[in-house]
DNA sequence: GAAATACAATCCACCAGACGGAAATTCATG
DNA sequence: CATGAATTTCCGTCTGGTGGATTGTATTTC
């Protein structure tokens, strides 16, 4: 009747709903990235916008249960309980497991870097397994750093954005010197979860390369769509030894 | 001045000045391991003890913000939120990069699985990394699994608990048929941070063998220090491009 | 096809416990 | 030794988290 979502809940803060403390906790966890490891509490406050009391007791909650612990800097890391829980939300998804092998073989078959990267949210995906070319000069991505849908070619890739042949090149565009060619991943009602990419340096680029890492990587994805389709559950390399 | 430490506090749920809601959250979140990467509501409220209109709203709320997301099935997984955080915490730690190459070389040279652990509490261990064992018959380690410090090789290698040439020999006391050698990982002050081993069937192991594999793990693990020491902050493989 | 069972979502009154301003403490700095 | 910044602790306020009960929905059983 009336009409609730007229609050701003634009933030995602305040969802009518939702355990505001649990949220707040992990959006202190998602502070700690690979580039900055390591955070301070008054870093953190000013980042979520959180009371330095509130962050002070809620990194302490999480540092008293191992999620965090503190260095002898004063600063604050991930926890053991915290690796747990990545691994097995890495390992867990037989998408990171199965993409492996087939990274691998592209990045040794092109010599250039090799990404798979999934959605994060309306607008970014992420990196969330790469191999990386063996050449000096190569593109390097941030791994589990969030890149825009629009204006790279895994973006465009996972958003079905996809040229008659059935993948994405982008030349230089969005990244000036990069160049890029990436294919969907699907799941078995055709929908793209996911996207494999090739990216290197523009100079060694050239249309007919592209054409061809482009088969490549549509068959890899294939192949990588077909995997993960027809085991709805097994798990990988995991024999039970008793 | 009063002993503050005087409560309970063993099961780590009612710590005083402690955020509920938050460590609930992740107390679910910890529900989700490789074995058992979906869940149902009812499991999870079943296995975390915690009403079901209760875990129901703190799934919701995990849900609604990207940790989580619901299959078609009703279940529910990982969601893109979570692997951000889980990249970070895995790629974030310089041990597990810096491990990948020397895991590999021992799996290599040994043909047998290699493997790296951290502590993760008073008595039990986490294995973070593992190459495995190209063999058939080989031992299965569970990444992110617990497996207890006593009665291990490589808990004795994270206790300290070393032979006279600085190694952790165990040929089949906890797990029957299993052979394990383990060397400790120590940081600038020494202290043990991690061990790596090397694991396998009793039956292709021997006393001789044994002492090979255990220089070779000492040599590694040396190294490992080394490397985790000597760089204290710098990122692994990531040039700036710009 | 109907009843039974299990599972998930929603509601609501209660009040525990999370919140944040401010004070106290510790640590670095000139 | 004084100053400033960062962190922890305290405590009154009152928000927002809790769980029993209800309703809704899917799955199973006979």
């Amino acid at each position: 009747m009336d009409t609730k979502a007229d609050r701003g809940a634009a933030t995602a803060e305040t969802d009518p709903g939702s355990v505001r403390s649990a949220l707040r906790a992990l959006e202190l966890l998602e502070c700690f990235t690979i580039l900055q490891p390591e955070r301070g509490l008054s870093e953190l406050a000013k980042e979520t916008g959180l009371a330095t009391s509130t962050t002070s007791r809620l990194i302490g909650t999480l540092v008293g249960a191992g999620y965090l612990k503190k260095t002898e800097a004063g600063s604050y890391v991930f926890g053991p309980r915290m690796l747990k829980i990545a691994l097995a939300c890495l390992r867990g998804s037989s998408l990171f497991e199965l993409a492996g092998p087939r990274l691998l073989s592209l990045r040794d078959r092109t010599g250039e870097t090799a990404n798979l990267a999934v959605r994060n949210g309306p607008d970014t995906a992420i990196y969330v397994r790469l191999e990386e070319s063996p050449k000096p000069i190569r593109h390097n991505t941030w791994l589990g750093q969030p890149v825009p849908l629009h204006g790279t070619a895994i973006g465009a890739a996972i958003l079905g954005d996809l040229d008659a042949r059935g993948y994405a090149v982008l030349m230089g565009s969005l990244e000036p010197d990069v160049a890029a060619i990436a294919a969907p991943v699907r799941d078995n009602q055709g929908e793209i979860v996911a996207a494999i990419s090739i990216t290197m340096p523009l100079y060694r680029a050239s249309e007919t390369l592209a054409a061809s890492i482009g088969e490549m990587l549509c068959v890899e994805a294939g192949r990588l769509s077909l995997e993960l389709n027809s085991r709805p559950r097994a798990l990988p390399a995991i024999t039970t030894m008793e």
